[in-house]
DNA sequence: GATCGGCACACT
DNA sequence: GAGTGTGCC
């Protein structure tokens, strides 16, 4: 498969944090829940809702109390608290082995920012007055490129009509780790003891995190940053260099870097002006298997190697992945529409096939059976009790093929519905391709650009939409 | 006396 | 590169 014909998907977890909570507490399924930070504060904060509870209103950033006020039957799962502070492990943890069963499955996995795509999407829509990217195809190439410069109006006039070809990044790691937290009203940390303290906890936990980060993916962060908002309301972000990972070191250097704000005499408990919001973030990640950055770093920047030569202290910090900035601005601006469709497909075996044989699946399925999270497939379904989401039980696999009509594979009976897909999806890339070739659009063909009529459609109206012949 | 915590990224 | 600010979920 070409950068020409390719599929990509971008999969959407919508309210992550609930289905993650619904999970483990299956019998919450279908009602009308969310995840909420701290208890006493009326009833904490409302970090994720899902739709069952947003058709009553109900939205992230709530109060726990004024959900139940919306929606008398909302659930409100709480997140789990370690030294008083809101603890996010679970989810972290949820994801990690979402992302376990993609980097599995498929060659090239990005962990997508639609930040920038956002906003460069924005601009478009108001530049042109259109409101779905398909509208600009009325715009010559010219006009593009008078507007948007050569290269981005010659990437879009080519987007518009299905043609990407910038390549995905396999990037799937978190550039920085950090945790942080408020300390609002009376609560502020107004002494040296409460600072210590807090910095104690939150290097705590990155601690934890940057050593189970250190074992799963070998690599160390090299900076810690420490970043706080005092009374005052400035804000205040100052680094130090990571030698060694240790809960007192970064203490320490935490409290050390605090101390240099504080207006009080050093003799005394009190901190003035005092901190409404502490956080500690670890970042500049470099590989710590060391044998082969040496030589990559002369590989690939044979120009660098003077500076790196003169400043072997520094070697590490020179390393960062300096080319990948160029494309990513571009590939955004596609992500956003794409983005509503994958959250449905991801409940079935949509991509596997691709990569395995149907004999592969079959013996994978069975021992799926028995593994835990091998699959995308048994992650969820396991928890489901939406007859729906394919034919899944399992547990009842007795071999039954179908052949497919269009290419007369031998395909296992409930991956039929997502083998239909991709041969749907294959012959709208080539309709796509075939209507490219031709230069003036004839007819364009319909597409589903209103995220809110996809995630109307229920998920087997979807997975079961049938190619048009 | 309170929309938290945590991520990425642009800008300077 | 360091620090600040923004935006999103």
């Amino acid at each position: 498969m070409n950068a020409d014909h390719r599929v990509i998907a971008l999969i959407d977890m919508d309210c992550f944090y609930v289905q993650v909570e619904q999970r483990l507490q299956p019998e919450f399924l279908g009602k009308p829940c969310g995840v909420a930070q701290y208890y006493t504060w009326k009833g904490g904060g409302l970090i994720a809702v899902n739709y069952e509870a947003r058709n009553f209103g109900v939205k992230r950033g709530m109060r726990g109390e004024q959900a139940k006020e919306l929606c008398p039957d909302f659930h409100v799962f709480h997140v789990q608290e370690v030294n008083g502070k809101a603890n996010l492990t679970r989810y972290r943890d949820a994801s990690a082995d979402v992302f376990r069963v993609l980097n599995a499955n498929f060659k090239l996995v990005e962990k997508a920012s639609i930040d920038e795509g956002g906003k460069a999407g924005e601009r478009v829509m108001e530049l042109f007055q259109v409101e779905y990217i398909g509208q600009l195809r009325k715009y010559s190439l010219d006009a593009l490129q008078t507007s948007m410069g050569e290269k981005d109006g010659y990437w879009l006039f080519n987007l518009t009509r299905g043609i990407e070809t910038t390549a995905v990044n396999s990037r799937n790691l978190y550039k920085t780790i950090s945790a942080s937290k408020n300390f609002p009203g009376k609560t502020c940390l107004d002494t040296i003891d409460k600072i210590r303290i807090w910095c104690h906890n939150l290097a705590e936990e990155i601690f934890n995190r940057l050593e189970k980060d250190r074992a799963e993916n070998k690599r160390r962060a090299k900076l810690l940053t420490v970043t706080c908002t005092l009374t005052t309301n400035e804000t205040i972000a100052r680094s130090c260099p990571i030698n060694e990972y240790s809960i007192d070191r970064f203490a320490n250097d935490t409290l050390k870097i605090l101390k240099q704000y504080n207006k009080n005499s050093s003799t005394s408990n009190i901190y003035t002006p005092a901190i409404i919001n502490l956080g500690i973030s670890a970042g500049k990640f470099l590989d710590s298997v060391n044998t082969k950055s040496i030589a990559d770093l002369f590989s690939k920047q044979t120009t660098k190697v003077e500076t790196i030569r003169s400043t072997e202290n520094t070697i590490n910090w020179q390393e960062e992945d300096g080319e990948e900035e160029d494309n990513n601005i571009e590939e955004k601006v596609l992500e956003k529409p794409i983005t509503t469709i994958t959250t449905l497909s991801i409940q079935g075996d949509f991509f596997r096939k691709f990569k395995k044989t149907d004999e592969q699946i079959n013996t994978q399925l069975k021992s799926e059976n028995k593994t835990t999270t091998s699959s995308i497939t048994s992650f969820f379904s396991r928890y489901t009790t939406n007859e729906n989401v394919l034919n899944s039980s399992p547990n009842k696999i007795d071999d039954q093929y179908i052949t497919c009509s269009k290419c007369h594979k031998s395909i296992l009976m409930w991956n039929m519905p997502e083998h239909d897909d991709f041969h749907y999806a294959h012959e709208l890339q080539m309709e796509e391709n075939k209507t490219n070739s031709i230069i003036k659009t004839s007819k364009p063909i319909k597409r589903k650009t209103n995220k809110q009529k996809i995630n109307n459609q229920t998920l087997d109206s979807f997975i079961n939409k049938k190619p048009k012949n």
